[in-house]
DNA sequence: CTATTTCACGCAATCGTTTGCATAACGCAC
DNA sequence: GTGCGTTATGCAAACGATTGCGTGAAATAG
């Protein structure tokens, strides 16, 4: 009923050895004699002890904990990425300590700071939707602190990263959807500041020029993100003439709501008009008019990997590494098709 | 450039004043004159000197570190809880360490030591399915090591838990069904050996008895949650005559592999047979055809809820806690309608 | 001018563990 | 009995910060 874990010192007391000979016992010094290495394992274990970790973290310089800040934990995404983070960082008998940034900046930059002060030997990051400047981060990599960002990265190529390339799977997405013979295809984007908005547009038009039809840029809107913006990104777009057959939008959620205010305009799902997404949620296989395909964005898998690069970092860090090589790891999307009809 | 974050021995050094001068001048220490503190706090700034908390924590047998261990990050219910518990530990300055059981009893207790070894300050668990055997967790209490089960709790009476009863919730949900009529109402409850199954029979046979209905044991059945095991159940309640009108669900997930099932069988839902479970998926917003309510656990609050009483419970170790006084929080479950008709 | 208080600071121990180096005890050969 | 190589163990420093206690010098009192 003490209330002090049994030490290195107790048990050298008890025993009459010397501090040095039980920590040499314990872990199977050479030079430790037979009988004496028996009795101090024996009593260590009688005592249950076990090593103070604040005690070696603080000597070693190395605390076997990464940290992970994410926007939140709420969404789907980031907890299967975190999922996939903890796995790792498991099998490699590293600890995870996590903070959210809740899109604030300020928060962002607190809890980085903290996290240093702990002294984590690793960061993953998945930036808040604000953040415009790196100098919380960069001040890491000084203290050879390995950052690898993932899904929200940084513009800089200064920074290793992981995060999935939506380009190949929304060309997977428009080609089926011509293939299906659709000919008038719309978009929702995200905000104009997302640059997967950018690249959704850029390869919608890439993949028309390439399929030689006709571009109708008025048939590329966007959304708040909201409910009450999403209905007005579908107003308009089912206001064009000749109406959309088929609108590729920005996540499932958001295409719940589009598919929601399309019926309301009493239109047949997957027959007057078809969508399709990206995530994959789990959810749409539940549901009964789901988008007819969706883009998978492997959030497991993100996690996971970010996770691998950071242990790789982190076992380099005695060789200098060069700078200017900096880790840049895609992970394609792939489209789920949900509905053949 | 230099790969070693400054320390406050630098400090004296480039001043050429003693370490504990230094360390009294940051702390802002009565017994340091106004020119020296002037001139370490200047230099600190300079040397964007922070505190290596590592050495704090290991001298002051304090981590400011709580851990989490509960079974998958990647269920809704959790990464809501875990959202709860950083939020409240953030504003308590705790770091949040997590674990995942993965419902594996020896990761479970793998974590729990590891997490001690690190030298938490204090613990929040929801147990895994698996989980029969505490001495994991009173190892810690022997420490000091105050701990908090939510949601998946430990039956013995020895440990502080918050969980939410699902009685009240239970109870509305089937008074909900009576007064709209329904006079035989089936069950699909989870596992036998959920302490939230049993609870769930109780409460339905209660209120029953309440309103002088006829009680029918086999309209209680379960499932082992897989969708072959639900359809199972539903195969049984559907064969009883009279049929079900309604069926009240473990969760809405299962719930959803019901009325999955009940559709093949071409039944209406919501005319021919109703459908109320617990959980309150977001999703259900958008289903054409949720159950008819369902009883919302607030998976937020009890984190938060728990990471709160552990605070106090933190808070309050120098004071002996009186032995047997165990704090057992429950937060009601609450019905939420859906659907009217 | 001396005695006493106050001020400003330094010394050293401490937390638990690791590890290079020193050293005691022993055996063995000569 | 002396010398030397093993073998088994202890000593002490180090990691970074905190803190009780001691002390020199300056300030004040007498």
């Amino acid at each position: 009923m003490k209330d002090k874990l049994p030490t290195i010192k107790e048990i050298a007391r008890q025993l009459n050895v010397s501090i040095s000979t039980v920590s040499r016992a314990l872990h199977d010094h050479p030079g430790i004699g037979l009988r004496t290495k028996m009795r101090v394992q024996q009593l260590a274990r009688q005592l249950e002890y076990e090593p103070n970790q604040t005690a070696i973290f603080f000597k070693q310089r190395k605390t076997f904990t990464i940290g992970v800040v994410l926007p939140n934990l709420g969404e789907e995404f980031f907890s299967q990425a975190i999922n996939g983070i903890e796995e790792i960082a498991t099998q490699n008998k590293y600890s995870v300590l996590i903070g959210q940034s809740k899109d604030d900046v300020a928060r962002e930059r607190q809890i980085v700071t903290t996290m240093k002060n702990n002294r984590i030997d690793g960061l993953i990051v998945s930036l808040s939707k604000n953040t415009t400047t790196y100098d919380h981060f960069t001040a890491l990599k000084k203290f050879n602190i390995p950052v690898v960002f993932f899904d929200r990265v940084p513009t800089s190529p200064d920074f290793n990263k992981v995060y999935s390339n939506m380009n190949s799977g929304t060309r997977e997405a428009i080609e089926f959807l011509i293939d299906k013979g659709h000919r008038r295809i719309g978009v929702i984007n995200g905000p104009d500041q997302m640059r997967s908005s950018r690249e959704r547009t850029e390869t919608y038009k890439q993949v028309l020029i390439a399929r030689r039809l006709k571009i109708d840029l008025r048939l590329v809107t966007s959304t708040d993100l909201t409910k009450e913006g999403t209905q007005r990104a579908m107003q308009h777009l089912l206001s064009q003439r000749p109406k959309p057959t088929a609108i590729l939008v920005i996540n499932d959620y958001i295409a719940l709501d589009a598919i929601q205010y399309a019926k309301q305009q009493k239109l047949k799902i997957n027959k007057d008009i078809c969508f399709v997404s990206y995530a994959n949620l789990p959810i749409t296989h539940y549901l009964e008019t789901p988008p007819m395909a969706s883009v998978e964005q492997f959030p497991y898998k993100q996690g996971a990997k970010a996770a691998e690069v950071l242990m790789q970092l982190m076992a380099n860090d005695n060789k200098k590494e060069e700078p200017g090589s900096f880790l840049n790891i895609v992970i394609n999307g792939q489209l789920i098709v949900h509905s053949r009809r």
